[in-house]
DNA sequence: AATGAATGAGAATTCATTCAT
DNA sequence: AATGAATGAATTCTCATTCAT
């Protein structure tokens, strides 16, 4: 890794950091510089403007996430195994860096003009890992098919999201992985084919 | 109402359409004031600050909200039905006013200070209005009972939110009431208690 | 006196009291109306506008404040008598009115365009009278010809002047006639004709 | 002087021209910059706000002043020759620099806060020369000790105040120096010990 | 590449004054 | 005469961005 990296890495992991407390129209380039111990112009070298430094952070960190993510799901088979393990993964991952998870919920994702941005190909990248798993349960035959892919896809991110956010609104306070274990049965029972003894 | 309730409903209404468009922090005053055929000058008769004109577009819309909710749900019995029709007026209720929508779900929802507000227990109301049902559901023995209440609602609440900010943001180019069928279904499921044939 | 007048007596008190405590600038004609229990529009009934209200103050004040000392000048005779008792009402009268005093000396007798004023000639009637006690003293032969008579008043104005601005700007936390004694004293010697015998 | 030095010296001297013709509060920040030939924001980079620029001027025009006092009261003996000079010298300062004259007497002298600010105390150091040579005066048995030290001094900075004030609202229009001769006998006659063959 | 002083457009807010009622 | 809602000019201050060093 180039000096120039290092540098840039410096710089973003001070805009998550003050971004994380102040959100981003509050946050100053002058004061990620001062985090990042940089002068404020120096971040018009590896950043085009503000925007441009918003936007890059979400890119290189959900990159990260996607290839840790990986990781945790290798080896493991059946639809729902993974997709356990991606629920637990999903809240580790921000409850580990609650940072990046404040700049991705409170943020990125009502981000008026994320759509239209390189971000939200990384960000595809990461859903697409869930409908992937559907695809596969749908195909083993432990996933509905009466039921929209997208929109089963929906309340596993819409659960999750909610529940992280709550979390970080309330100031962290609890531990986000209590809420693990009834996450996950919700969506699991959710998800699978409905009970044709019972139809 | 007074000639000055107008006058306040004006500047909301307009409030609501310019945060709607550029988000709260890049909505400035002149601009709501032009929309609201006012002076500058005047939002500062019916308002202390910026920040208490945004905080009084949800307390009232909320109250709104909440109180055509309660119409919606009269006379219907049966906790999944009142769940469905819940799940319905969300819908409903956002697709007929997505500025409403948009000041909701991407700036209010995700407001770092909003915990500490009197818009919270506007929110309150509403949100404790599923809980409710909920345990009106539990205690008709067809709400499962092994998962945290509080658990419940996050789902319910997560794949509404989600579903509508995605809707938002990919700018409403489908009917948001396409999913209505498909949520239900999934909620129903994940609400359910579990089948203890199969179990 | 009419409605109209108590009325205006009524705006010019509160304005006093308020520009006593903020100062000219600072102050705002509607505090200023809610202190005299009156509509913002109904100062300008009275005043032209905001700097006619502030220079009606002293002109009526002043005009008071020189009747009552003619008042307690009567009967006393011998120059040094009389300028004695000047510099004790002076004294007297704006420990007892100390709003008025903060008005006078912290905000009227620094105003740029006070000479052109009409309170100018208000202000020369009170300071004509001294010029007329120590012309009859001249003539009496007590008070010393060497000096031009108009330094001989700015020494008495100045010290007293300069002791009730200290006063007020200390927070008035001792008593202003404690220094009355030795302020006369200290004019008695200086206005007094220089003593020959050690010339 | 580093080149920071000098435009805040810039600046500065600016705020005296624009305080000195139009007082503090109708004083812009605008028309100070435009005046030192710098943005409005460049103000900000050398002072904390409007107040901040105010109350450095009679810091480092008074700390100037003191240190000139001392020079010119350099080799001269005796508390009556000493206080001479100090008359004459605080007449000629103002009178070379009416600007910093106008700034200090019309707005310093008469500010509400100025007790609390570090003004202050520089302000103390050049009252506290007065004392200073007073004491010493008593000591040599030529400065009367019948009356209060301060109070001595406010008939001094009474008499001075006074007569450059007067000067400065009557437009400059006379030679401030002509009074020198004047108020110096008025204030040895004052500060003289009583003549007792006469008393 | 790195700096950080300088910039100046832009925003929130205040408040004297007006005027229809 | 009295009112007080409405006005909008004016002001302070912030901060992303530039550029000479």
């Amino acid at each position: 890794m180039s000096k120039k990296s290092v540098k840039r890495q410096l710089i973003i992991q001070a805009a998550i950091e003050v971004y994380s407390k102040k959100g981003f129209e509050k946050s100053s380039i002058s004061e990620i510089a001062k985090k990042a111990n940089v002068a404020d112009g120096t971040i018009y070298q590896y950043f085009k403007n503000k925007e441009d430094l918003f936007f890059s952070i979400p890119i290189e960190k959900t990159i990260e996430f996607c290839e840790e993510l990986d990781l945790h799901l290798q080896g493991i088979t059946g639809a729902f195994n993974r997709i356990s393990k991606f629920i637990w993964y999903y809240l580790y991952h921000l409850k580990m860096n609650p940072d990046y998870a404040r700049t991705l919920l409170l943020e990125m994702r009502v981000n008026r003009s994320l759509v239209e941005t390189k971000v939200y190909s990384s960000f595809k990248q990461f859903t697409g890992k869930i409908l992937e798993i559907l695809q596969e349960g749908q195909e083993e035959g432990v996933v509905r098919k009466d039921v929209n892919l997208y929109v089963l896809r929906q309340l596993i991110l819409g659960v999750l999201e909610h529940a992280v956010t709550r979390w970080l609104l309330k100031g962290q306070k609890y531990d986000l992985m209590d809420y693990y274990q009834d996450i996950n049965k919700l969506v699991v029972s959710a998800l699978s084919c409905p009970n044709r003894i019972g139809g």
